[in-house]
RNA sequence: GGGCGAUUAGCUCAGUUGGUUAGAGCAUCUGCCUUACAAGCAGAGGGUCAUAGGUUCGAGUCCUAUAUCGCCCACCA
């Protein structure tokens, strides 16, 4: 029996452990073909927020709704805790900075911090009623792991698409480590355009360059104008003289300077900006790098050494002040890059790192791209969009602790790279010693061992590759190459996205699944995303479960097209808490009419019956229709509609048949009972998708034909009621008009209606007669009258008991 | 500045290839204790579909601008 009310923290608890005691969501292999989803490892960065329950909710969503197709459904789930995120909240708990606790040590508080923000995001996961099979999960750290990623950044060397060089890199000087263009942030800044006076050598001539970044004068090593700049072109060729620091640089021409920018005059510095870099690799131009590692101007520039860089610009800009150089200083509003992880702005360094070459490959990464489905479809083009624009090779060495080393050791004495042997991995250069006992190239016997580790990208990029157990004798790679699903939401196209395609593209030359899908954001209020940094994010996942329930919870995470932001709103909980409250109440009046009832083979369906039936199966189509395409909120959109007219109209016509067999007879009664008994199971299924705990409970108690409902499948009910079902509409609509009759002359809806004349067309008014007594009982009509009508119906007459008499 | 998306009732959202009168829920109002559910049921009011043009017999839907918001990128001279 169904309890009177649904306890859901109860039952939500009890099902979690009858699931994870039972295997119910366990992966093994058998005949059924695999459904594979790369869903993406969450960064234990310290909290689950309210985002990462829409999205994760929406891939767990389709996980359930492929088991229920028939697919052996493989659903790993990983934690990405590899790498400057979780260092930086190591340092943030310990108050520490890593090089202050030191190298062995830091690593140990990493995994022990990471350990047990894992267990509370499993924790979560699962209270959230996610059907990963735990037993496959997997973390971005582990020696598993590990030595994935070390066999991929082998296997890229040993194909030529990794490369170690001495480049400019971005670097964040906050973090002392290089990173990727796809780390870097815009922020917005004050700052001041500082308009300088210059001098050529020749002929003393003055023009202006405005720069915001006094400071690298030092580091000037060119001054570029347009040649086709009609006021400035002349000054080619000559020699320009730096102000403050007394040194003489060419004059050179580039039609990359804007003519209309500041003054049309630019000063290249190495480095300052990207454009720099091209320059200073065009021309051939020296290198003056005049910082430290840990943002200061190094020691050998005369006045500056010595100072952080805006300490630098401060003095920089005081000392020309002083001798007459500025012309004027604006202030100035502009777009700086930043490093994502600190907020710092980054600078550029040069150093050897490795790297993975992107720009000879660019073609191939847009045509599989292109072979992959993108859903929603325009996702694709922002992939193509940044695919186009990126204008560097990928930079994958970090200058950290907490990450995957590299397995590389460096000949002492001419620098010739090591590598570690495939089947040795994976290795620790700090620890371990290479095979090699002298170098293959200078014969010398000492080494040193690689201390960069991986980027976190680096790492993440092969989840696809940790999931089939790349390398490993026992592995998955027959049936998760491709994987069928990669879910995300949009801002990590880019990254993950893009950096999974290039790793699978580089190991198998294919594509690395056949489907991505793309969640939208979540925001706080309309037109504002949910930040820390905004502290908007008051709504605590764990909060709203409790309060609501898993189910409602995911009932909002449901709701909404597929890649579009949605709001965090506590109206959508509410509703979906009367969703699941009027799905136990349904269950409860069925449950109660099935008492005596024996399921068989049965086709003498009545009229009413019929037309739910068919309004289901058309409903089921339409269903399934949107969840093919990923729209699971579309999907429950449908399923919903049409429970509520089950509930409101269909349940409404047939309880009176239920109640009373000796009025209605037995077999009408049979007929609804059979057409309860049937849509229920399908209706629990269908919900099953979006709430796994309620669907369960009511399943258990009034089917259990399985362990669980999750293990059932979804198979189409095999009917032609198509006339019922567009006859029944009708119908509906007639009874929606006398009731509103009755509710606008605000009387109850068990008003007698002593006499109601219609007129309706021939197939409907055969609807209402083959139905007559559900018709009447539905609306407690004492007299109808049905006339002919050509199209549709009309009400003629209608005429209700008066209140006395009713009394 | 560029790419992509969004803008529909007071609020949160649907509206698929153009096609009767633009739909839900919440909120508001009017009623109804109806042998599952008052956390319910039946109704009612509420929209010049962001703005301005255009294509079409017909536009919320297609096209072009503009505005606002979001994501991504570029812009540091």
């Amino acid at each position: 029996m169904l309890d009177k009310k649904y306890n859901a923290l109860e039952k939500e608890e009890k099902w979690l452990n009858y699931w994870q005691e039972n295997k119910i969501y366990e992966f093994k292999v058998d005949k059924r073909k695999v459904y594979s989803i790369d869903t993406p490892p969450p960064t234990v960065n310290g909290k689950i927020h309210i985002g990462h329950i829409f999205s994760y909710s929406q891939a767990e969503m389709i996980a359930r709704y492929k088991r229920m197709m028939g697919y052996n459904v493989f659903y790993p789930f990983g934690f990405d805790d590899n790498g400057l995120p979780s260092e930086r909240l190591v340092e943030k708990e310990q108050g520490k900075k890593a090089h202050e606790i030191g190298r062995e040590e830091f690593s140990k508080l990493c995994y022990a911090t990471t350990d047990k923000y894992e267990a509370e995001f499993q924790d979560l996961f699962s209270k959230l009623g996610v059907s990963t099979d735990w037993n496959i999960h997997y973390k971005t750290v582990s020696p598993e792991t590990i030595k994935i990623s070390q066999t991929s950044f082998l296997d890229l060397i040993s194909k030529n698409h990794c490369y170690h060089k001495e480049s400019p890199a971005l670097w964040c000087n906050e973090c002392l480590t290089s990173i990727a263009q796809a780390e870097l942030e815009t922020k917005t800044i004050k700052t001041t355009f500082n308009y300088l006076k210059f001098k050529t050598v020749e002929d003393n001539e003055e023009f202006i360059i405005a720069t915001t970044r006094p400071e690298l004068l030092p580091a000037i090593v060119c001054v570029f104008v347009n040649p086709l700049d009609e006021e400035h072109k002349h000054l080619i060729g000559k020699k320009a003289h730096i102000p403050v620091i007394n040194v003489d640089v060419p004059i050179m021409g580039d039609e990359k300077v804007a003519i209309d920018k500041g003054t049309g005059v630019v000063m290249c510095c190495t480095f300052g900006d990207q454009t720099d870099i091209e320059w200073w690799k065009k021309y051939n131009l020296p290198l003056k790098y005049i910082f430290t590692d840990d943002g200061k101007i190094i020691d050998s520039v005369p006045n500056y050494g010595g100072l952080k860089i805006k300490e630098a610009r401060k003095q920089i800009i005081e000392d020309l002040q002083e001798q007459g150089y500025v012309l004027k200083i604006e202030e100035l509003e502009h777009e700086v890059q930043t490093h994502e992880r600190c907020g710092k702005e980054v600078e550029y360094a040069v150093m050897k790192q490795w790297f993975i070459d992107i720009m000879n490959h660019k073609e191939d990464f847009l045509k599989i791209g292109k072979e992959i489905n993108w859903y929603p479809k325009y996702m694709y083009t922002r992939y193509e969009e940044w695919v186009n624009n990126i204008a560097w090779d990928w930079c994958i060495s970090r200058q950290r602790y907490f990450g995957v080393p590299f397995p590389v050791w460096y000949c002492e004495k001419c620098q010739e790279p090591i590598f570690a042997h495939k089947e040795d991995l994976p290795v620790n250069p700090l620890i371990d010693k290479p095979r090699e006992s002298k170098c293959p190239k200078c014969g010398c016997t000492s080494f040193i061992p690689e201390t960069d580790v991986m980027d976190t990208w680096a790492t993440s990029s092969v989840t696809p590759l940790i999931n089939m157990r790349y390398g490993e004798k026992d592995n998955y790679e027959d049936i998760l190459k491709p994987m069928s699903l990669r879910t995300n939401a949009s801002e990590i196209i880019r990254t993950w996205d893009f950096y999974t395609i290039v790793k699978s593209f580089y190991h198998f030359g294919i594509k690395p699944w056949d489907n991505v899908m793309i969640s939208g954001f979540v925001m706080a209020s309309k037109g504002e995303k949910i930040s820390k940094s905004k502290g908007n994010s008051k709504v605590e996942p764990i909060d709203i479960i409790k309060e609501y329930s898993a189910d409602v919870i995911r009932y909002w995470a449901a709701s909404g097209r597929l890649g579009t932001d949605i709001t965090f709103s506590e109206e959508t909980l509410l509703r979906g808490k009367k969703l699941i409250n009027k799905i136990w109440n349904v269950a409860k009046f069925i449950e109660m009419h099935l008492e005596d009832y024996e399921d068989k083979e049965f086709n003498d369906f009545e009229y009413v019956d019929k037309w739910i039936i068919g309004s289901f199966q058309n409903m089921e189509k339409e269903f399934i229709n949107y969840l093919e395409k990923y729209e699971i909120g579309l999907a429950l959109n449908t399923l919903e509609k049409f429970f509520w007219n089950f509930c409101d109209n269909y349940i409404e016509i047939v309880k009176h048949r239920l109640y009373r067999p000796e009025e209605f007879g037995v077999i009408p009664r049979y007929s609804g009972q059979k057409t309860v008994y049937m849509l229920l199971y399908k209706l629990l299924q269908d919900f099953s998708i979006f709430f796994p705990f309620i669907t369960e409970e009511i399943f258990s108690v009034i089917y259990h034909t399985k362990k669980s409902i999750h293990l059932t499948e979804i198979e189409e009910l095999k009917y032609d009621f198509k006339e019922e079902q567009k006859y029944g509409d009708l119908m509906c609509e007639i009874i929606s008009l006398v009731r509103g009759e009755k509710s606008n002359n605000n009387l109850s809806l068990k008003t007698v209606v002593e006499s109601l004349d219609i007129s309706v067309e021939d197939k409907l008014k055969n609807a209402i007669e083959s139905s007559i007594k559900d018709f009447k009982a539905t609306l407690f009509i004492e007299d109808l009258k049905i006339n002919a009508l050509e199209n549709k119906y009309q009400i003629n007459a209608i005429v209700l008991k008066k209140e006395e008499e009713n009394n």
